[in-house]
DNA sequence: CAGTTGTGTCCATAATATGGATTGAATCGT
DNA sequence: ACGATTCAATCCATATTATGGACACAACTG
């Protein structure tokens, strides 16, 4: 949880940060579970809950007990997306990547030093992964998502990141030594696209491809997931020219999102 | 704004609030107007807006200096658009009824004493009012949608509503007289669909068809806006019909909105 | 260039959120 | 069947934290 909060209400980052933790998973979290991630009190967190669900921010499943997103955050998001016409710009690729490979396509955006999976269109191929679903995060450089767009940040981002990758890195650390990222981004500069050999879960493959924004700058990616007899090297090369072709389609349509 | 914060935490009560009110245009609100909406103090707002700001909650626009929804806003939606499939339910409908009346087409939700705008779809004919876009919300009773969503709630509740209709009605009271309303809903009753003769904007005609959750509550709506020639007596019977062939294709698909 | 309107910042004060402690409910293992 | 364990919910004295009046500044306006 590296949220600095920058000046006054640090309600807010605590807020901010459940809203966050709550919207990793569709099915919501536990209010354990948010006091360890939060690191805040039962008390607070509870309470803190308890409001937000009373606004309509959180839904709280008296039965399973765990807190969900609630409608409000719905109905902002809808107008939100108006900015950011995702399901118009960024499905049609998706389904046309999953159509055409059978594997599960996403949709990410970065954020910061993370990405964060948007959307996802299912592939028809009946071994399917879940690690990536929407509002997973995963530190840039992780998974071939964020490693696509890290490959294509201005080099003294990508060198602060790598600076203090450990720390970056987190629990992904052990399964993604510096030296293997590093290589990962020089090979995807290379491809321009990346490659995930199953780093994050054993057996677990994906590749991705950077969209860039009005700007220029990386700050989205196309990838697909599967097992790893879908990747294997004589396949990679058709999937990663259709992960671009489909990249090159989405560059420039969407807005920078700034902050 | 008639939010009694329940216990504790008063903040998130502010916080939600603001969002609320910055979600409600999408081109984002200035720093008086959420002043004057929130009826909170200057610097308290500006405080609370640059701490959302800083978690991306909120997005600050430098340029025009309004306040819009931010990119985690957008994030967390997708997440919880997971649990209401809205584009792949509530789109197609709205498309059809687009395409076949050649008016603006929209998809509300119920929430609590309000209803929220979720989904738009343009018509083809020229002349469009934009009254109604993602974000806007009425009180239950006004316009088409929340006519046709009050309509079928359970009759205790509606009296509850009606019983203090000045209240409720706020800046909408003096277009829409008590008696007017109970006409429509009795109207709406009657033929499954309402009718919004101009009442909101003079010239600016809508009609709304329920939609009903899981339970069998009527929780959001289909409506088509357009301009007064067009909803003619002639025509209303074809475009009750569409919207009532359309809502029932969605009935019972979408989960109940707790909270 | 004085008047107006809107934005951004400071800081003493008071109000508000905090969290340790307690109780209650549910699940588990033997 | 029953103590042990885990998780949820609530209370309330305390001090941390948000508050808002006052001030400063920038951008228009007539």
């Amino acid at each position: 949880m590296n949220h600095v909060p920058v000046q006054g209400a640090q309600v807010v980052s605590r807020i901010a940060g459940l809203l966050r933790i709550v919207g990793r998973k569709p099915e919501g979290s536990s209010l354990v579970e948010l006091v360890r991630e939060s690191g805040l009190t039962r008390p607070t967190v509870h309470r803190l809950l308890t409001s937000l669900a009373s606004e309509g921010l959180l839904d709280h499943s008296a039965r399973t007990g765990s807190w969900v997103l609630g409608p409000e955050i719905l109905l902002m998001g809808s107008v939100a997306s108006a900015r950011f016409p995702l399901e118009d710009i960024a499905r049609p690729s998706l389904r046309r990547l999953a159509g055409e490979t059978g594997e599960s396509a996403f949709f990410s955006i970065r954020r910061g030093a993370e990405t964060v999976c948007l959307l996802r269109e299912e592939g028809s191929f009946p071994v399917r992964s879940f690690v990536l679903h929407e509002g997973v995060r995963f530190p840039l450089g992780v998974a071939s998502a964020g490693t696509a767009i890290l490959a294509f940040v201005p080099e003294h981002e990508q060198e602060q990141i790598l600076a203090d990758w450990p720390t970056h890195a987190g629990q992904f650390a052990d399964g993604h030594p510096e030296a293997v990222v590093r290589a990962s981004l020089h090979q995807t500069r290379q491809a321009g696209y990346s490659v995930n050999p199953g780093l994050v879960l054993e057996g677990s493959w994906g590749m991705g491809a950077a969209v860039f924004d009005q700007a220029g700058r990386p700050a989205w990616a196309l990838s697909l997931t599967g097992i790893e007899p879908r990747f294997r090297e004589d396949r990679r090369e058709f999937l990663g020219r259709l992960l671009m072709e489909e990249a090159h389609r989405i560059n420039g349509r969407l807005q920078p999102a700034t902050g």
